[in-house]
DNA sequence: TATTGTTATACTCTATAACTATA
DNA sequence: TATAGTTATAGAGTATAACAATA
């Protein structure tokens, strides 16, 4: 392999070529690469804190939006968190099975459920926003806290 | 379905609850929920700028830090975008059959392979460059010039 | 006719593991 | 023994299309 060199203190000896010696050019003026990063890391670091509660971050905003808003039908949860509805049948399902998220029919219209928080649902996600909460507190020590607000605040409207 | 519903200045009628009346809880207060619906807004408009070029973003990183540093490895591109080497394999086989990036034998490594964009490939990079530079002024106009700084700034550790 | 939930398909992405040829 | 590139597989995630039941 073809490896830049460079000089280096330690006697003049070449070594390989570090990782953030190779530049980024016109990536490190886009927002979206940076963002993108970013997401990553949040998200690794999300699932990590909350691996023992065994839930990722979609599942998570799922049952919170739920929780908060019981009798929600699939198509208003879908349309609220930017989940295809097709997909959102598959995250239910597994949600149900674990017996945290209940499909009731629905009393006024036959071809939609009511979307409920089982008791053991609701306790599960008491300890899942105490783990979030932690991770949350993971993101501020990485970006400094007054950073972490004003991200919150740019990025309020894609909410 | 059961809806909630609210009062309005349209005489009284009770309307379906719209998308943004459902709390979002402690979610509001995730800066992971926030970057990655920002995230998704900002690949999807970057993908729609890039449509006529045929590109997409990580195939857009790719050639960019190619482009920047000839000769370089699979594995130096791979660790430095954060990107699966097994998956640089597909991408590169794609840039590859479109003629802009070559695979060349390396000279002291037999292992490896060194990276160089092709002459279409360099003039294509600088067509794909304008129209992200486009993209990028998208963004500019949605969360605000001095926002877009910011959140670079902000972000440059995790590049 | 349109909508809700469902099923199915395809493609992208992420995460591994294993293989080969080299080092 | 370890590394670079490759192949393969499995699980998420995304994007569609089509279907039955219902509106």
């Amino acid at each position: 392999m073809r490896r830049s060199t460079l000089r280096t203190a330690n006697g003049g000896a070449d070594i390989a070529t570090p990782e953030r010696e190779i530049g980024l050019d016109a990536l490190a003026g886009h927002a979206g690469y940076a963002v993108r990063r970013f997401q990553l890391w949040i998200f690794q670091d999300f699932i990590k804190t909350l691996a023992e509660a065994d839930i990722r971050p979609t599942q998570y905003s799922v049952m919170t939006v739920i929780g908060a808003n019981p009798g929600l039908s699939q198509m208003a949860v879908a349309k609220r968190l930017g989940i295809e509805r097709a997909r959102l049948v598959h995250l239910l399902d597994s949600l149900e099975r674990r017996n945290f998220v209940s499909r009731s029919a629905s009393a006024t219209d036959r071809r939609s459920h009511a979307l409920h928080l089982t008791a053991r649902g609701k306790a599960a996600l008491a300890q899942f926003k105490r783990l979030a909460a932690e991770h949350e507190r993971h993101v501020a020590e990485k970006i400094g806290k007054e950073n972490r607000e004003r991200l919150l605040q740019i990025l309020a409207r894609f909410t």
